[in-house]
DNA sequence: TCTGGGGTCCTAGGACCC
DNA sequence: TCTGGGGTCCTAGGACCC
């Protein structure tokens, strides 16, 4: 009864963009890089086919790359914003509602179009070619994840000239049958991972699972994705984006830092992004937060600490921000060195055997002995009742040693790399 | 030496209240 | 030594997306 829905994807989009500026990329494998040329984060179809994978570090492919004729661009987003906004322009002419899903992407309705939906799509298709010069792929299907598997499909299956359409139920088992869980819309990694463990191997098999177990064991997110993956539709076109809920502004050093004023500039730096793109949207911020990371390459546990400052009236205004952003760094900062001098002690406790069990139980066993110890000596670090020894039932000790543990982490605080 | 920068939603668990 | 039931709100963390 309800009509159809496609989805439009521009293909390798910034890659597509670069070359309508630069001809000579054409036919070349081409990458685009991210903020700082760090990583690879759009491929041509040319440099697909050389392994080349979204996320690939430049700085350890470097030579490869270029022994193999690759192109690299930096990434130019107002550029790509522009083309967004010209591809959606366009679209605007094959439905009354659309929604513009991301810079790349849009969902289109197609009630009204029942029986030529798939003719549409094709003069669709080439109305944005030669309108932007972007080459798009659409799936059509009931669903919005049935839509995007059919765009899966039709961006890698030259057959189908750029569109496919689901418009049977053989045609919708074919197609979930030929891809993995990870190619679904909603699941990652881990999710296809925990859903093998109990048997869900494929999404056909995700599709035929009981709703109901579904969410029981993951979530309703994951149940909306398998009802979609049936043709029951869950997820309505969102015709007018509700206005941001956060506005976020970062960037990573190139290099370790360790001093409060260089992270400090760079807060600073952030704010004044942030709260640009705040006026931009004609909104107001209620509270600030910022947030630290250290080198999530590393293998140990890394620190991400964050502060959040709520302003007593809400405000687009730079100084206002900055001043809470400031103060809710020196928070980080005042935290850390304290939980710097702790680390030392959170060392000696695990060293004494205090990582996991069930010890509270033997008061007097020398792992419970260690503890005390190391608490008398916390309470000298970190001031006088920061632990309260003197009541410590067993209760009060198993929350205190899951506090400490939890802050394990934070010995690594000379490592601080990354600031928002 | 060198590994993006944005977002969203959901859930578990703790704090607090009656 | 034992120890309610239910509700709300908040936060941290996990998972996903492009």
């Amino acid at each position: 009864m309800s009509g159809l829905i496609a989805l439009v994807d521009c293909n390798n989009f910034y890659a597509s963009c670069e070359r309508l500026f630069d001809p000579t990329l054409r036919g070349k494998p081409v990458v685009v890089l991210s903020n700082n040329d760090g990583c690879a984060i759009a491929r041509s179809n040319e440099a697909k086919a050389l392994g080349i994978k979204m996320g690939d570090p430049w700085h350890l492919n470097r030579a490869a790359w270029r022994r193999q004729g690759v192109r690299v661009r930096s990434s130019n987003y107002t550029l790509y914003g522009d083309l967004s906004r010209r591809v959606m322009t366009v679209l605007g002419d094959f439905s009354p509602n659309v929604e513009v899903y991301s810079i790349d992407e849009a969902f289109l309705d197609l009630t009204g179009f029942e029986g030529w939906e798939e003719a549409h799509a094709r003069q669709l298709r080439s109305r944005v070619l030669a309108w932007t010069g972007i080459p798009v792929s659409v799936g059509i299907a009931k669903t919005k994840t049935l839509a995007k598997a059919a765009n899966h499909h039709a961006k890698r299956n030259a057959a189908c000239a750029g569109v496919f359409m689901i418009k049977s139920e053989e045609a919708r088992l074919e197609i979930l049958g030929r891809l993995q869980l990870t190619d679904i819309w909603g699941i990652g990694d881990r999710l296809a991972y925990r859903l093998k463990a109990m048997g869900i191997e494929s999404p056909v098999a995700l599709a035929e699972a009981d709703a109901e177990t579904i969410r029981k064991t993951f979530s309703v997110v994951l149940e909306r994705t398998a009802r979609e993956l049936k043709g029951e539709p869950c997820q309505e076109l969102e015709l007018v984006n509700p206005p941001s809920k956060s506005i976020c502004a970062s960037r990573s050093f190139g290099a370790e830092q360790t001093a409060f004023v260089p992270v400090s500039e760079a807060v600073a730096t952030f704010v004044a992004r942030a709260s640009e793109k705040l006026r931009r949207q004609q909104l107001v911020a209620g509270t600030v937060s910022v947030f630290l990371e250290t080198n999530t390459f590393k293998a140990v546990k890394q620190y991400h600490p964050w502060a959040t400052v709520s302003l007593p009236v809400a405000s687009a205004d730079i100084r206002t921000l900055t001043t809470a952003a400031q103060n809710a760094l020196r928070m980080i900062f005042k935290q850390g060195y304290r939980y710097k001098k702790a680390g030392v002690l959170l060392d000696d406790l695990s060293a004494a055997g205090c990582v996991q069990g069930d010890f509270w139980s033997e008061p007097d066993s020398p792992q419970s002995q260690a503890l005390m110890r190391a608490m008398d000596r916390l309470n000298k670090v970190w001031g006088r009742g920061t632990v309260k020894t003197a009541s410590c039932g067993t209760r009060e000790a198993w929350r205190l040693r899951a506090d400490l543990m939890s802050r394990r982490y934070t010995t690594r605080w000379d490592e601080l790399l990354r600031v928002t």
